[in-house]
Parts: C-alpha cells; structure tokens; sequence
DNA sequence: GTCATGTGTAATAATTTTCTTACAGATGAA
DNA sequence: TTCATCTGTAAGAAAATTATTACACATGAC
C-alpha cells in the first residue's frame, strides 16, 4: 500500500522534506529497500549507534516513509523491525505553494517588546 | 526551460530537500510562483529582514530551485530579480537510493582515538 | 550466575542552522 | 545635502538538530 497514491497531503511535505533532508536517512530508506530489519542489526549496518538510529527512525516514521513494529517472537523474545512504506511524491512549485499555505501559522512574538513603533534599525 | 526533464541528478537531491526543509523557504517559492520578485520588496511581502532573505534565497539558488540576476537599470541603478525555476522532482525509494550512493564520503574522525580497541562503552 | 543479544529512554554535549544587528556603498529625487 | 531606495556582507547571538554516553530491563545460551 502506498503511502500516497494521489496528491501528497500538503500538510505532509514538510515533515518528508524534513525526514529526507539528513545523509543518514538516506541511508536508512536505500538500506531498507532490501527488505526489512530490525533497529539493532540496522545500527550495525550503517555503523552508528543504535540511540541515533532511533532518532532518524522516528523521523522517518512520523513522515510516513518506514514503518516500525515491535515482534513478540514465539518465545517473548522482542524484536523491532523497520520496513519500507513505498512512496512515490511530486514536488512541483504548485505542491510546495499548496505545502506553503497550509504550514501553521508561525507563533508570534510573545511580548511587543517595551519601546518600539520608531524607525527599525536596519537589516529590512 | 526545466530544472529537469527527466531524472533529478542524484547528487543534487540532497540539496533540494535541504532547501524545501524550511517554512520560509517553501514561502518563497509559492511567493515567487506569482512572477519574479526583487529582494527588498519580496522581504517586505514576506516580512522577513533582507539579509536573512538572502540566505534563503542563496539555498533555494544553489538548489536551482530559483534564480537571480542583477539589472541594472538603464539609468544605473541595481535591482536584483529572483525567479522561479520550474521543477519536477519525484521522490522515490530508488530515488533516494541513487543519491544516498551518490554521497561524499563522510570524513572519517581525524585521529583514531588514544586509547581504543577495547569493548564499545555502550549505545551500540 | 554471567555473557551476549534485544528494546527503550534520559541527559547532555557538539554541531549546524537560523536570525539579528550593524556595516559599507550606490543612485535618484527633493 | 539629506532622505529614501536599492545591493551586498560580516559578526555574533539564538535556536534547532544531531550525536554521544549512560541507564534500566528482558530473554536465551553457556
């Protein structure tokens, strides 16, 4: 099942822009392309530590690119595996505008700050 | 004329994603989808200082996502003009893959360490 | 029990990005 | 001249990411 078949949902974009935009997860998606694998063998594979790997995992995850799930094997032994969610997504100007529009609105300065209302300093 | 026609070069990948990966940026984009655009004025739209402008537009650049061209009005004066390039980027597994083999190698810690060789302290 | 293998998380350090502020220089109009 | 408009860059602060290290806990084999 894919993880979008038609248009990416524009609220989407960002967290994949974001969970791609890391040399390490690169790795992660090639690596997983070979079927799935369990976080520590995977540590051992890329050669970086398995907290770090974590990390990027659940980068990768929130973006809907991999998918984890913890295995109870037969015995209670548990493992977790990690496999690729195929995805297929466009990145268009007209995708990016749609992504732009719907970014939540950007928190604002909590306090007006004492004096202001005169001149900017400069840098506008 | 496009960014690209058929496939993205893998070794650029991880710059367009690097330059999508911030909401001002994606901004700049959707602004720009309008028409070309100078700086001073595309800062005030945005309501973002200018030389923090100029950073995000440097990435979008080298991304050649956009473009910038300095004219100099018949009269002399400067005005630097931004415009979109159009793009159609896929992103894929196999995609990804390509540019994830395609990474520099990752420079490799200076010096080895005094004492080592002996069992990872943990993390691993 | 002890060792090797797993999972999961917290605290903190290191590094990178992002952002602000302050410059310097040019043109045209009042 | 002075003001308003541009371009371009440098230095440092602020914030966000990335990475390390150290825990705690469980199972199976020896």
């Amino acid at each position: 099942m894919h993880a979008d078949g038609g248009a990416l949902d524009p609220a989407r974009l960002p967290l994949v822009v974001a969970a791609l935009d890391h040399p390490q997860r690169l790795k992660v998606i090639a690596a997983l392309r070979g079927g799935r694998q369990y976080v520590s063998a995977l540590a051992r594979e890329l050669k970086i530590s398995r907290p770090l790997l974590y990390l990027h995992l659940e980068r990768l995850e929130k973006a809907g690119l991999v998918t984890g799930s913890l295995e109870l094997g037969g015995d209670g032994k548990a493992v977790k595996w990690f496999e690729l969610e195929p995805f297929d997504i466009r990145l268009t100007p007209e995708v990016v505008a749609e992504a732009a529009a719907a970014l939540p609105a950007q928190r604002r300065p909590a306090l007006p700050r004492p004096a202001d209302e005169h001149g900017e300093t400069d840098g506008w």
